[in-house]
DNA sequence: CGTTCATCCTGAGAGC
DNA sequence: TGCTCTCAGGATGAAC
């Protein structure tokens, strides 16, 4: 469920109540949540035991803590738990004699007897794994994640190059993250929404300018999502101390099926793609004449 | 090569 | 009440 907000909200939980801590021991409940990791559940545990937990990093939806280097300080994180959340993954700060959480599939407990870190998962498509770090710190399984639009390392001519070279629906290009991280159906819609652009238009038929400005509004969307503590329809999304964000009271489309459009008072359309909704204006964000899906 | 589709899961809500 | 059906914040590998 968690697209870029909501998962930097868990980023920033994580170095808050995690980082620097001693893990003592690990639980996994089941094997299906480290089926990511190649050789095997009993060696992720093995693996994490003992080892200091470094600040959780973020690239796109993907989350890593890099394991403290034990030896030398100069000396860069040689690997990383990384964490993908899914659909439905939460990561909970909880007091150690709290009772199990009803998808809990992984428990860390510290040495300093502290909080543990629990992973829990409603549908399990989210998952942890340990992985080496390349040069510059990024996991094997995040290599192929393009930046989002507060690395660094965003490059947004590039990001419109992309976009312009694909032959597809403008929305596809948007929810792949090897264009532009981040994105999600929720957040995909509101930009699109923003920039007055109807998703199944293709990619290629936009202009350099128009395109510039819709990736100009995702990153506006993730911010004032990120400000507002994310999007929380249920209790499926919460921050690690269990709390809801708030911004689901601004979203303008996703999910507004039949409510007046905030622009023009048209009332919301709600339309099938990929297997999914998407939701639009129907006189800001016109269907084009010929649909690219 | 790029694009599209089916699939992994559980639970909530609607309609009968 | 209980059944069936649809839908849900995602990513991946295999098929075209």
């Amino acid at each position: 469920m968690p697209e870029l907000p909501e998962v930097e909200v868990v980023r920033r939980g994580l170095a808050a109540h995690v980082t620097g801590r001693t893990v003592s021991g690990v639980e996994l409940s089941g094997s299906r949540v480290a089926r990511r990791h190649v050789p095997g559940p009993e060696d992720l545990v093995a693996r994490l035991t003992g080892q200091v937990l470094g600040e959780a990093h973020r690239r796109g939806k993907y989350l890593w803590i890099p394991l403290a280097a034990p030896d030398a300080a100069d000396e860069l994180p040689a690997e990383g738990l990384v964490v993908h959340l899914g659909m439905s993954g939460q990561l909970l700060v909880r007091p150690p004699g709290a009772p199990d959480e009803r998808h809990l599939h992984a428990r860390f407990d510290f040495a300093d007897g502290g909080p543990q870190l629990r992973f829990v998962d409603q549908r399990t498509f989210g998952g942890l794994s340990l992985d080496r770090l390349d040069g510059r710190g990024i996991p094997a399984p995040v290599r192929h994640i393009a930046p989002d639009p507060f690395d660094p390392a965003y490059d947004r001519p590039t990001a419109v190059e992309r976009l312009k070279a694909r032959h597809s629906a403008v929305k596809r290009g948007l929810l792949d993250q090897r264009v532009v991280s981040g994105i999600g159906n929720i957040y995909a819609d509101e930009a699109l929404w923003r920039a007055g652009v109807h998703g199944e238009r293709d990619s290629s038929t936009l202009t350099r300018p128009v395109l510039g400005r819709l990736l100009d509004h995702v990153r506006d969307v993730l911010a004032a999502a990120l400000a507002a503590g994310g999007t929380s329809f249920d209790r499926l999304y919460v921050d690690v101390n269990g709390a809801s964000g708030y911004f689901s009271r601004s979203l303008a489309a996703y999910g507004q099926a039949g409510m007046p459009c905030r622009r023009c008072g048209t009332p919301i359309r709600r339309e099938a793609f990929m297997n999914r909704s998407s939701y639009s204006c129907p006189r800001c964000q016109p269907r084009p004449r010929r649909a690219a899906r």
